[in-house]
Formats: C-alpha cells, structure tokens, sequence
DNA sequence: GACATTATTTGACGCAACGTCATAAGATGA
DNA sequence: TCATCTTATGACGTTGCGTCAAATAATGTC
C-alpha cells in the first residue's frame, strides 16, 4: 500500500514534470517547437514514457490549460475575497482575467485550440470534464458575486438583467479584450488605446448599465484599479514588470 | 498584353478554386483534414502547382481568413448604410458580427491561429498586410459611425469616451461573444441563455452607458432586432435556417 | 511549321514528427 | 534465486510538409 502510493507520487510527480517542460518549450519557442521527441529529451526519458502519461500532444496542450486554469481560479479567487462590496469585488474578476492572460500569453492562445472540435476529439473524456469543471468553478465564482449583489439589492432584479447576461456581458468583454491584446493587431499604430487599457473603463461602463450600485461615476475607478491592483495581484504585476 | 492578362486571370481563377476547395474541405473535415496532397487531388492538379500559389499551408489558412474578412467588411459595409439613425447603425454592427461568426464558425476560430507568433512567421509580408488593411476597413467603419455620431450630437463627448473607448468596448464584446458561442462551452446546462442571445442586450447596455442617444430605453430594441434582421439579412438568415 | 526559349507542372524525395509495439530492463514478491 | 508483473525504450510504419530536378507545355521568332 505505502509503496503503490509511493509509486503513484512518482507517477504523478513525472506528469508534473512533463507538463513544467512542456509549458516552457511551448513559452519559449511556440507551438511549432513543442513536440513529444523535444519534451521526452528534455526530461531524460523517452517518448514512450511520455506516451505513457499523455495520450497525445493534444492531451499535453490540454493539461497545460488546466493547470493555467487553476491559476485563473486562483487569480479569482482572491478577486472574490477582495475587501469591498459587490461592484468592487466584481470588478477585481476583470483585473484578475486580464492579468491572467498577460501572465500566460502563449498558453491562453493555445487553449483556442481544445475548443475545436477536431481537436478536442483527440482528448479523452474525463480529462474533457476536467476543464469543464474549471469552467464551472471560474463562472461559479462570478455567479456567486453577482447572486449576493442580487440578494443585497446592489442591483435592481428585473428579467432581463439575469445573472446570466451579467456574467456573459463581462466574460464576453473580458475574453475579446484579452484574445484582442494578444493578437498583434497594431492598436497604437491604428491610434487607439489597447484592449486591456479599456477594458476597465467599459467594464464599468457596462455595470453601470446594469445600473450596479455603487456607479463608477460616484467612485474613483481609478483610484480603486489601483488598490485592487496593490492589495490583491502585487506579486504578479511585480513579475509582469521585469 | 491581352494573352498576359488572359494568363494572369487563369492564375487568378486557379488561385480562387484553391481557396474554394480548401474551404470546403475545412468545413467538412476540419483542419486535420485539410493537407495539400488533398487539395491537390481535389483540384487535380500536382502538390507543386499548390505551392505554387501558396508557399504553406498557414498562408492558405491565411487566405481563407481573407475571403472571409471581405464577407465582413461587406456585412459591415450593408449595416453602415442601414436606413436609421447612427446608433441604429452602430447596432446593426453587432448583429452583422453574430451573422458572420455564424456563417463562418470554423474559419472564424482557426483564424485565431494565423494570430499567433509562430505561424505568422511562416507567412508572407504582404499576405499580412493584406489582414491588416482588412482590419482597417473594418474598424473604419466602426470608426465613421462613431465618429458621425460624436459629430451629430448623439454621444456626449469627453476625453475618456473617445471614439476608441467606444469601439473597442464593442469590438472586445461582439468577438468575444463570437468565440464562446463557438467554444463548445454547454451555456444551456449551465443554466444559462448563449452569449449569442445576449450580445445584443448586452451591447445596447454598453452604448447606453455611453450615453448614446437614443437610448436602448426609449426604444424597442427586439423590434429594431428584427427590422435589422429582415432589412439587411434576409439572405444569410435563411442560409444559417436550413 | 520548326526551333529556341521561357514558363509551368509534376511527383519522387528528404525530412520531421506522430504514435505504436515488440522487446528489454527493472521492480516486486514468494 | 527465480518467476511474474510492471514500466521504459527506441526502432519502425505512417503521414504530411515542402523542395527541386526533370518533364511538359506555352510563347515567341524566323
């Protein structure tokens, strides 16, 4: 018994391997460079071995969406916990998706790509459910900030302003503001400010709308994009930086 | 001269039944399906003669990505001269977006790919080029709507609400509603309506929060829904209905 | 129409990467 | 120590990309 555990630890253990070597090639040198002869050199063991843990490198791109995922997770998570009421707190998941996407460029442009359907064919089932349930986790924490403001009369209930269209308004604007940035479509040389520069202002903006109390015309936005920034996501903004 | 140009058209005309068929067999097969030998066979025609136009098989995905960006640019270019006022206009934007990402659902996720680093590297300069002024005339056109709406009167106008503001708020929106519709996310068993349902609510909270007159609140915006609909794209909804 | 020259087409070839599988090496247990 | 079961290996078959020398066709000239 010890010793299958202490063996599954080994097993588990070179997974974790793979997939650090894996997302470091994929960072350093694209999707072109990641192949299973360059990660299992990498690792000193052989292509079978690696074989032996991922069925594909389809399988491998999707275990390193699901550990970025985790991250996101993480990154929400904390954004959720933010000291401040509901507005404040649902404004720190726009601060946390966007600095998630600068912290995994590659990665997130990657994660595209599971979501063809070609591709997602060559992914076994559970490991399928794996993302999904990040997924779940990641729109429940949105759900849940945007329930309590609901249950807090921050928002007037009506039909039409269902959670779903909050949470779909903001994710929508988010993701297209992040895939945007990441595309290299010369904002500055077209004359514009970048996605991730606006994303902030038109968040609010679209709260506003929602008319989510308090309204960013009553606050310094400013000054709380700041102290979201310090107090929750220091660490990650310090590493974006050098 | 006149056999020059004869030739000329030739190659133009094999260049265009290379993009036909690979669209095609994108369409049907999917991006693993699409290899050059196939297309060669299809057109019949030799591997070489592909390579002939095409230096890679990106730069024929990058082709596929144009003709589908001119679809756009023809969508927008119909929305833009929408009988109605210019928040009328900018709205019919966003449903000419839906349509195209409907219309084009494969073409539009790969597109995602000629984005990143590496696979851009493997296309030709003025390929690219040829994106980027896609890019432009579409954003143009967004542009002209805002900015005839600043000039008109219909927005309030000051520093943060400039015409970029308002654009990329909509842009970052519409694409990525675009690209969880076509992620294969179940918004149904979340519980949730799809963001396809909600774009167009969504975006008309947006605009009001611009203050873009008038407002989504003075007027029915499902009836607006449907004259867009009907007056501009008739055709493309039939074609998405069968 | 015959010939030279230029342009185009072809498919065999080299190469790289995927994924498989028979065999080798190693671990476990009696 | 030996038998058994597990894991690792890398040679192999296959596919698809992209190249290029040779074949074929088109064009122009006399």
């Amino acid at each position: 018994m010890n010793s299958l555990t202490r063996k599954q630890r080994e097993l588990f253990e070179r997974e974790q391997l793979i997939l650090d070597t894996a997302q470091q090639i994929l960072n350093q040198e694209g999707l072109a460079g990641l192949t299973m002869e360059r990660i299992a050199t990498e690792i000193q063991y052989s292509k079978g071995t690696v074989y032996n843990h991922f069925s594909s490198k389809e399988d491998i791109i999707n275990g390193i969406s699901c550990r970025c995922m985790n991250n996101l997770v993480e990154l929400f998570s904390r954004a959720s916990h933010f000291c401040g009421n509901n507005r404040e707190r649902i404004s720190a998941l726009v601060i946390a998706h966007s600095i998630y996407a600068q912290l995994h460029p590659v990665e997130v442009q990657n994660m595209q790509l599971i979501k063809s359907k070609d591709i997602r064919e060559r992914i076994s089932a559970d490991k399928q459910d794996e993302i999904l349930l990040l997924e779940q986790r990641v729109t429940g924490i949105a759900l849940n900030i945007i329930k309590d403001a609901m249950a807090e009369g921050d928002i007037s209930q009506n039909e039409q302003d269902a959670p779903d269209g909050i949470l779909l308004g903001l994710w929508s604007m988010s993701y297209g503001s992040n895939l945007l940035h990441l595309s290299d479509i010369p904002f500055d040389k077209l004359g514009m400010r970048t996605p991730l520069e606006l994303v902030w202002i038109n968040s609010n903006k679209l709260l506003d709308s929602y008319n989510w109390k308090p309204l960013s015309t009553k606050m310094d936005i400013q000054a709380l994009y700041q102290r979201i920034c310090t107090e929750l996501y220091q660490k990650e903004l310090q590493q974006l930086n050098k």
